[in-house]
DNA sequence: AACCGTCTCAACCGCCCTGTC
DNA sequence: GGACAGGGCGGTTGAGACGGT
């Protein structure tokens, strides 16, 4: 057994499109409008896959799709969202009109992805404190419970939904990290890798009295999708809005989530809205993440 | 001019989600 | 609820361009 392939793919043209190609699809979209695209090439006449038409569709002959070269304002928009976003160029592309996901997913493969190691926040630039303070937490728990990856095993049922956690001999549970500068601030670099870079398994913490379970907000293998709101957000309401305030405790739901932050977030990017009603703290992180 | 290594980006692959029957 | 098709998405590939020697 097999996957189903998308066509028959004996017989069909693959590689570069001719400028025939591209007319004969276009005046069939204008003419038809998009959609059914396994039946497309067959109905339109040409020698593709359904796949591949939709692709040449939405990535280059598109009219509303902008041309020339990726301007620093949309660089920076790139970097800012795919530190938030992760690789999720749909959600991306949608805050930079007449871009598309390849387009941007190529910009930041050849680009930006060896430029991110450079990109460290201003040493004069001043972290929001939650900020300071989640990355504390996260250092904190590393040093008592060193973080690693984590495979969720979904091929083999048990009754416990037990998470796996390979360990490999290199792999030492003891070893401390030191994770402040010479000056004995919190390392810029290790806050960034908590929160930026996808090291958020550095911020795993706790959760019960005895401290068994775990916050596990990761994906298949185990690693934290950058910014995980979802998570940050059990982080921040369980762990230091409830420690900070005791109106937090008796009422969770007066909290303003991350989730909600992101929202606000995305909709400050949208014009559509500015930050309001938020926590002084959390209005930090929002003007960090927008600034 | 020829060769070689690196970079770019259009295109492809295959997984996953959703809707329909 | 299961099977299937259609479509969307992110990761990867590889041909061509480019630059250095």
């Amino acid at each position: 057994m097999g996957r189903t392939p998308c066509c028959e793919k004996v017989g069909l043209k693959r590689g570069r499109w001719t400028s025939e190609e591209d007319e004969i699809l276009t005046n069939y979209i204008q003419a038809n409008g998009e959609g059914s695209w396994r039946s497309l090439p067959k109905n339109a006449g040409l020698l593709r896959c359904g796949k591949s038409c939709r692709l040449r569709w939405i990535n280059y002959l598109k009219t509303d799709l902008k041309r020339g070269n990726i301007t620093s304002e949309e660089e920076a928009i790139i970097i800012k969202l795919r530190a938030t976003l992760g690789n999720r160029w749909s959600l991306i592309v949608e805050h930079l009109p007449g871009r598309t996901n390849n387009e941007i997913k190529n910009y930041w493969n050849s680009h930006l992805s060896r430029k991110a190691d450079s990109l460290r926040i201003p040493s004069d630039e001043k972290l929001p404190q939650v900020v300071v303070e989640l990355a504390k937490k996260g250092a904190q728990q590393h040093i008592s419970k060193r973080g690693r990856r984590r495979k969720i095993n979904t091929s083999v049922s048990n009754s416990t939904n037990e998470i796996t956690v390979p360990v490999t001999s290199e792999e030492n549970n003891d070893i401390e990290f030191d994770h402040t500068d010479e000056y004995g601030e919190l390392d810029q670099d290790f806050i960034t890798n908590c929160l930026w870079e996808g090291e958020g398994e550095n911020l795993e913490i706790a959760n019960d009295d005895n401290n068994n379970n775990e916050i596990l907000s990761e994906d298949n293998y185990g690693k934290l999708d950058c910014w995980d709101w979802e998570y940050l957000d059990e982080i921040l309401n369980n762990e230091i809005w409830t420690n900070s305030t005791k109106e937090a405790e008796q009422d969770n739901n007066n909290n303003m989530s991350l989730c909600d932050i992101n929202d606000n977030m995305q909709n400050c990017m949208n014009k559509e809205a500015t930050p309001q009603n938020i926590d002084p703290m959390q209005s930090d992180l929002v003007a960090w993440l927008l600034s």
